[in-house]
DNA sequence: TAATAATCGAGACGGTACGTCGCGTCTTCTG
DNA sequence: CAGAAGACGCGACGTACCGTCTCGATTATTA
């Protein structure tokens, strides 16, 4: 349906027509039954890979045509499957530079926090890198804008004299992202304290050199 | 590797129960038909999900039962081609701090480099986040052993007078490292420049802060 | 037979649960191809032992499931088969006695000669003895009618005064059907000529003691 | 060993070098233990098809190898086990017709009931029509003798006058055996009295016309 | 006494078939 | 038309055996 929507909604010019599709409509309670068939599978511990369509619409109670004629196949459900569980937006500021960063910061630690609490999140995400369409869509519809928005943070804050002017935004960015990504791929395990974004953006200001005898 | 173990019995200590494997002993041609296949099936442009097992023994010219009587499935036998395939060793120097951060940093520029340039790598490491207990393995053999020679580096440079001695030292680490994982994860497209080691290094031990004046 | 039953419903009485057999209807000519391929396997040399299901279904052009999903194996498939081959009803009279029989008789050499023009009713025959479920299905279809059949003939017999009254009527059966079974079983080398059945139905009848000077 | 002992019969002319056969001699015990596998295996209720030489070796303890040496294949190995087992000889007289044609009957009246007796005998009986070689074997060494047997005592029978001299002895031999085989094959559960050899010898004499007046 | 040679248990080898499961399509009947 | 149901041809799964082939270790005869 958010496919169909999707391609349905390109040609229509403005509003004009709902164009009727004779005969039968779609059933609205059999797509949510297969969506909390996937989420539900999910959530009781299933690996993504070990969903068939077979099983999805055995536990929706659907005939699997019901399924093929929604969605071409695995991989597009599930991106629309995932679409409905993503946090809606990372956080929107707009002026202020560096709180905008631990603001941006503060957000992905909380999802990394939720993440580990959902054995749902943490699968799609680790499964997803093996389906390029699922990762495509995700990259697009999540990591993209996310970037896009710390990049803007950086610029600002860069603007407002609170970073260097002479770096790389781009490096910059990937600094602030980077331990953030570190403890969620490489080290699910690590903690994320709470004062974790702050600290963050702290030490990457004063950077790692040793002080100069400080209060000196 | 496997069968190296096997012949070589490394890593027992001096003459503990030799263990005789009776029967006929497995097949080194055979095990390294297998790997070649795969790798050869993955060269010549095969998604990696489109490789079954009975595929992979024909085109070796061995009984599916030659590979599960190595491999346990899929996954396993895919683990082994990538461990083939990891370069050696990261990178072993042993005293200078910052210089050994470089070293190690660079040898993961260059990993990353190879990874994009390998289909198969790639769809290796992206394939085996979904499976916790191959990931677990590539976690105990490659990532760790990296994290602690990068932990040790920059302990020794935190003891050099190199880096702050008032900062969480697990921090630092990942505030080194992330910069490389965004761009692997995240941002497969970004470049990996021959200095992006050396500017990491040299941006963190300034930090981000602007300059008061240069020489003022 | 089989899908005899489920078109036609015979023998249940009159309207009893129809049972709609919901969803796409078995495919008749898949179950005709099968079981054409088995004969025209058998019939082309084949041992039956060298038929795996496999191959019939390679040959028929259809999958293994669709095998599998009117047989539970080899066996139950062969038993079809034989079935579909079985001449029809071993003969239906009623009245007269020792008549009766010589039908009976002359049915069951016809068959004899037809079992061994045919490599396949030979082996199925052969092949079934050692599964128990299949005998009894055998047995309880054709061995056990055929059994009635000429008991009651023999009975007749003896009712109209053409055979003894003080012998088991069990025994004069076995007497009458005995000849018949050994050429099967134990001399298929062993000639069936055409008047055999009047021969065993005569000899049986005079006895086998020397003729007192016959006329005397 | 038996099998071998048959090939080298052949060209050793009278009995002269035993031609030692240098190497290490076949180990009797491993051949005992083979046969002994097998029996146990279809004593313990197993179905003669389910046995694959790999059970077989597993269960005696033994090299597959060891038994390809001894024989090609399954049904050779079954073959000796089934010579094994079979009842000596059936029951050798020498003159008196119809009294050895009763002894010969009660033979196999007690063989029929030891074949009920065990699992083993019905089976390997049951079984052995599907294998060519295997019915063959055991044709030309109980069926085929045992005939020649009857044969012998009805001709005999026929010389001495008890039997008419007008009959074809091969029908007469038919009828003699084929109640015993009817309750053997398709009987199996009818019964077999004491008194069975003789009263089918006494009824086929007297003939199964009704009696004209019995005393008068 | 040493060499030679066939045996032993064990188990790996390339294959074939097993019976099951899932794919994506199709065909039936019911709403 | 869409719905559930389920059959369809197909292909892969992981297992069991097939009959052959190494292994190292016995156990005989022959030199």
């Amino acid at each position: 349906m958010r496919v169909q929507a999707q391609v349905e909604g390109r040609d229509r010019p403005v509003r004009e027509a709902p164009e009727p599709r004779r005969g039968r409509p779609r059933s609205a309670a059999a797509e949510r039954a297969i969506l909390d068939a996937v989420v539900g599978l999910l959530e009781s511990g299933e690996p993504l890979a070990g969903l068939s369509i077979e099983r999805i619409a055995r536990t929706a109670g659907v005939g699997k045509a019901t399924i093929y004629r929604r969605w071409s196949g695995k991989e597009e459900l599930f991106v629309d499957v995932l679409r409905d569980m993503e946090p809606p937006e990372p956080a929107v500021s707009g002026t202020a530079g560096l709180d905008d960063l631990r603001l941006l910061l503060e957000s992905l630690r909380r999802r990394g926090l939720a993440q580990r609490s959902s054995v749902l999140l943490y699968n799609v995400f680790a499964q997803m890198k093996s389906h390029p369409k699922l990762w495509a869509e995700y990259h697009r519809n999540v990591i993209a804008p996310r970037r896009v928005a710390m990049l803007g943070a950086v610029q600002r804050a860069v603007d407002a004299g609170e970073l260097r002017a002479d770096l790389d935004v781009g490096l910059m960015d990937d600094l602030f992202l980077g331990p953030m990504l570190v403890r969620t791929i490489h080290r699910p395990d690590a903690p994320l304290p709470e004062d974790l974004a702050d600290r963050i953006v702290q030490v990457l200001v004063e950077g790692l050199a040793p002080r100069p005898a400080a209060g000196a």
